[in-house]
DNA sequence: GTGGACGAGACGAACGGTCGTATGTTCCCA
DNA sequence: TGGGAACATACGACCGTTCGTCTCGTCCAC
């Protein structure tokens, strides 16, 4: 209760004005300075929390993909046939990127500026919850429910629309979350259980990978 | 033939060393003595050519947002049926933003970097380019070929699973330009012809927008 | 009880470095 | 010989980080 900033309240009120911040304008625009006026402290005792301000976003990044997966496990737990699976996993996704806009739009666009055994440790994170999504995609080519023609692809996909929904996301827009999380559910799962096809060669899937010359990126 | 780097094509080298190294590093981390060095001139020369360092990222996003528009137009010309055009589009634009990655990329990540009135200019170019793809959705849905459950949030799932190409295409991949873009807008196709949906209301279309207290963002 | 040591945390000045930009001069080709 | 372009240098601003100092609560020896 006393006039200065709560001691341990300290520390995440840094965080969070780092976040604003880094969100609004980016992390090598951002001065220290200015995170430490939003706090209202000076800018040398931001030293007294952080240990620099690098290893500052690296906090917040870890710390946001890690809650992701967390979140992810949780919602796929309960669900087994691999319709309910992916149908879970999209609205988990696209929930969290709008619940938590501002850390994720954070965690995906200053992943260059953290030292590169940072971002490794970053990279290998997110690697692992595209994976989730990959396998709920193989599985279900598997049992033939999904026509999945490549699941490389088709997952960069389904993550990137729900990623980018961080970068336009407003608690009190139009739709409500449940209702977006729906739209983009509903056309991931109609996307990929289409019997039709609209590939040029007929059905994508068998065509693809090429005989010959594969190579390992993409 | 000079050893100097030729005059008139010294503006086109520092065009294309910022490309790089935005693209690589970023603007902000971006120094103009690192694209002077990447020229083979000193930074002052740099001025010569280039009003400012802000001015010259906003050349080349806006250069780039320009022949985005024009590509997709010439792309659309030859085709009037709402599922023809939409391939064409899907397709046009994820070829685009492979082959021009690097610039594209900056122009999605950097428009903060710009002053408020360029930003503009820049994000209108870019609310004219997702209309496009709206009205192509809104077009198949009064013909009855497309079920559009929500046409903006459609176009942008559309659009950023193809901006995001950008982000990890390399030349000599595993797939080549066109299976990448037959995969997306298959995948697209097949997601808004699919007449069974998924939603948990039944048929989306209809039930939204909800009667009241609608709001504009989102 | 009380006074003194202790530690956490804020302060504010300073540091070495680097940034974008401006300027005056020099060079070289048309 | 005139002018476009590169050069070297400098400037003022601001960056992340460091450091010595000061102000408090807290707790223990007495």
């Amino acid at each position: 209760m006393a006039v200065r900033p709560a001691g341990a309240k300290t520390a995440e009120a840094i965080r969070s004005a780092a976040v604003d911040l880094f969100f609004k304008h980016g992390y090598q625009t951002t001065t220290l300075r200015e995170i430490a006026a939003a706090v209202g402290i000076q800018v040398g005792s931001l030293y007294n929390h952080i240990p620099s301000k690098e290893k500052l976003l690296y906090s917040i990044m870890s710390g946001v993909m890690e809650d992701l997966l967390a979140t992810l496990e949780a919602a796929l737990a309960p669900h087994t046939r691999p319709i309910e699976r992916l149908r879970a996993a999209v609205e988990c996704h696209v929930m969290f990127h709008a619940e938590r806009a501002r850390e994720v739009f954070v965690g995906n666009s200053e992943l260059r500026s953290l030292e590169p055994r940072r971002r490794k440790a970053v990279v290998a994170l997110r690697d692992r919850y595209e994976a989730m999504f990959r396998e709920i995609l193989e599985d279900g080519a598997r049992a033939g429910l999904f026509h999945v023609s490549d699941a490389k692809l088709l997952t960069y996909a389904i993550v990137a629309t729900g990623t980018q929904v961080s970068a336009w996301y407003r608690p009190r827009g139009r739709l409500t979350l449940q209702q977006i999380a729906s739209v983009y559910s509903d056309f991931v799962l109609r996307g990929l259980t289409n019997k039709k096809s609209y590939a040029p060669f007929g059905e994508v899937l068998g065509t693809w990978p090429l005989p010959t010359n594969a190579r390992s990126s993409a």
